[in-house]
DNA sequence: CACGAATGATTCGTGTTGTAATTATTTGAA
DNA sequence: TTCAAATAATTACAACACGAATCATTCGTG
């Protein structure tokens, strides 16, 4: 119990979602202002370091379904920062190319939200910013362990 | 910069992508199982607590916006779990009324993911629950802050 | 009282996200 | 060789999420 009168869970997923709702919050800004959301940012970034790179790819990189990041291929495609280009040397593979305007808009947008998250970590100290890092990554591992993911009816 | 090449900002950026995107998942299964999402619990168990609530209230309450609360109560209407219930003293207020099958469906079903998230944080010392606490809520108060919202241009 | 401001709910449009199904292509084994 | 399995992309559908606009109602002030 805290003082609030919640557990440490139901605080840790309150928090979780105010973060990522401010995360979402500022995306739709970046979108209104800049034409690129945070995911279609995010994507860009990481086609735009690497060649030839292909969906399913993509969508292990940045951890989103292939469905997903289809449609988000198809938003950067709508707006000309990326094509889409067949291999000719095993057909059912597309690579995502980055166009010069995708390049080019990559530079002109402001930094990802998460540069602004260095505001509130940097007053916290090395150690904790370290301690901090790893226990989300661990939360994360553990949450996406499958035996999880089978609900239980409640005894 | 951590061991990976990446900045602690992005590790704990990713990780709480990852972190929400097993809530999801784990959200439409739920879903599938016993008809009912993780926010149309939240929203339900909100209702289920507090008499004559109104959407705007609820809204709140789950720090989503109106819009968002107004579908989830569409849908919660449409399975018969809530009725809407305009007030005669102010007939602009809609009261959310939770039937007694929502409130069965509530004891029937299963509980929050974040009931999971006790199995990681178990592992962790009180100490380290309570320091992970205070600093996601940090972290969230600071990137709530509407100053962060104006997103510039990289000079 | 009248009328503009405030309040509350709802609708609309768009983007994100997932699962499941479908299509096209390649691979591999009988 | 042939055909089933695997692989890659895509589509269909549903839920979630937001801001902006709209509508009805109430409030408050002149």
């Amino acid at each position: 119990m805290v003082e609030n009168g919640r557990t440490y869970e139901q605080s840790i997923m309150n928090s979780l979602r105010r973060i990522m709702r401010a995360v979402d919050i500022y995306s739709r800004k970046l979108n209104t202002e800049f034409g690129l959301t945070t995911p279609q940012l995010l994507c860009l970034d990481i086609m735009a370091k690497s060649k030839n790179m292909i969906l399913k790819d993509l969508a292990k990189a940045v951890n989103l379904s292939e469905s997903t990041v289809n449609g988000i291929a198809d938003r950067l495609e709508a707006k000309l920062y990326v094509e889409r280009r067949r291999s000719s040397l095993d057909r059912r593979k597309v690579f995502l190319v980055v166009t010069p305007a995708g390049h080019a808009i990559l530079q002109r947008t402001p930094a990802f939200f998460q540069d602004r998250l260095s505001a509130s970590l940097s007053l916290m100290s090395e150690a904790e910013q370290q301690a901090m890092t790893e226990s989300l990554e661990h939360i994360a591992a553990l949450m996406e362990t499958e035996k999880w993911m089978q609900p239980q009816a409640l005894t």
